[in-house]
DNA sequence: TTTGCTGTATTCATTGACGTTACAATATTG
DNA sequence: CAATATTGTAACGTCAATGAATACAGCAAA
């Protein structure tokens, strides 16, 4: 079992738009095609984004923005805009039974154990901030070739986009 | 998202069998019994902690045993056992595109994270022993009030015994 | 030989992830 | 105001995993 690729494509997201606000406008499309997702995949995880507050979108003009520093945006912080923070790491049988010895306490003997190892992984992801990653992704930039910007077919998103279906029809 | 809950039944297993082997039989029909689910589900299990070398089970007689001391065995064996140990915890998302500076990168800026993140949790479980649950869960035992134990329809798992198709007919 | 159990195949229902189409609502621009 | 680009969201469809359940061949012991 994994947690659902919502995170990642969430990080990513944030790090584009960190690197791309500004400079071109940081559509759906535009986001889409650099993820490599379907545009309303990300519209829904940016409206999941928008919500815990860490991006403003602009509706009906287009384009994100983060909405904090980077450096105050923890990779907790967007594990929780995008997958339930209150739910334990492990699924428990329902119903161990209540008239025997290991079932009547099997929950006293673990739930304190994994709610430890939820924690840890909490305190894990709160020591990354998205400045972070930042950083690194700025010393590999530093590093390669250089690759497509705001000028492409690609990067503006002119792949993906729909064809309008004319209503005056 | 969450692991399945094959990680809570296999320790259930586990400290049921290791707290009632020798005073009864601890088949599928008991240990389903315990634990709350079809028997069939406990044989799937106990087949994993089998081949995970960490029981032993009787064919045709019937019953489970541990196979190692319950100080050798850490949650993290156990986990082993039902999950895939290679396996991240985040599902990263496909395919990003290459030729976008973020797209490009989004692996060397992650991975290196993820596989800590993975790393700790593995600590985390192989932190733990059964023989640390056994203690706790004698403790437990200890306060609380008397159980039901070999005597019962429910500890031989008469409940839920399939009726046999007689094949005689 | 009968009995009780394991190992395993198969079927089914449910759930969640993810993709895709469609379209109303919104903001900008000519 | 009208045309256009984009968001927000609903509605489906597909796929994979989980977990329940039935069935039965094979094994071991009495």
């Amino acid at each position: 079992m994994q947690f659902s690729s919502r995170f990642t494509i969430a990080v990513h997201i944030l790090l584009a738009v960190n690197e791309f606000d500004g400079q071109c406008k940081t559509t759906s499309f535009f986001l889409g095609n650099s993820v490599n997702v379907n545009p309303v995949i990300i519209r829904k995880t940016l409206g999941q984004l928008k919500d815990a507050g860490l991006v403003t979108v602009e509706a009906g003009v287009g384009g994100a923005s983060l909405a904090k520093d980077p450096k105050k945006i923890t990779l907790w912080d967007i594990f929780c805009a995008v997958e339930d923070k209150k739910e334990e790491l492990f699924h428990f049988h329902e119903n161990p039974n209540p008239d025997c010895p290991v079932g009547a306490n099997i929950h006293a003997v673990m739930d304190g154990r994994l709610r430890k190892f939820k924690r840890n992984l909490q305190k894990d992801l709160d020591d990354v901030t998205l400045q972070d990653l930042v950083k690194d992704l700025r010393k590999e930039l530093k590093k390669g070739r250089k690759l497509w910007f705001t000028s492409t077919p690609a990067a503006t998103g002119e792949i993906n986009k729909p064809k309008r279906t004319n209503t005056a029809e």
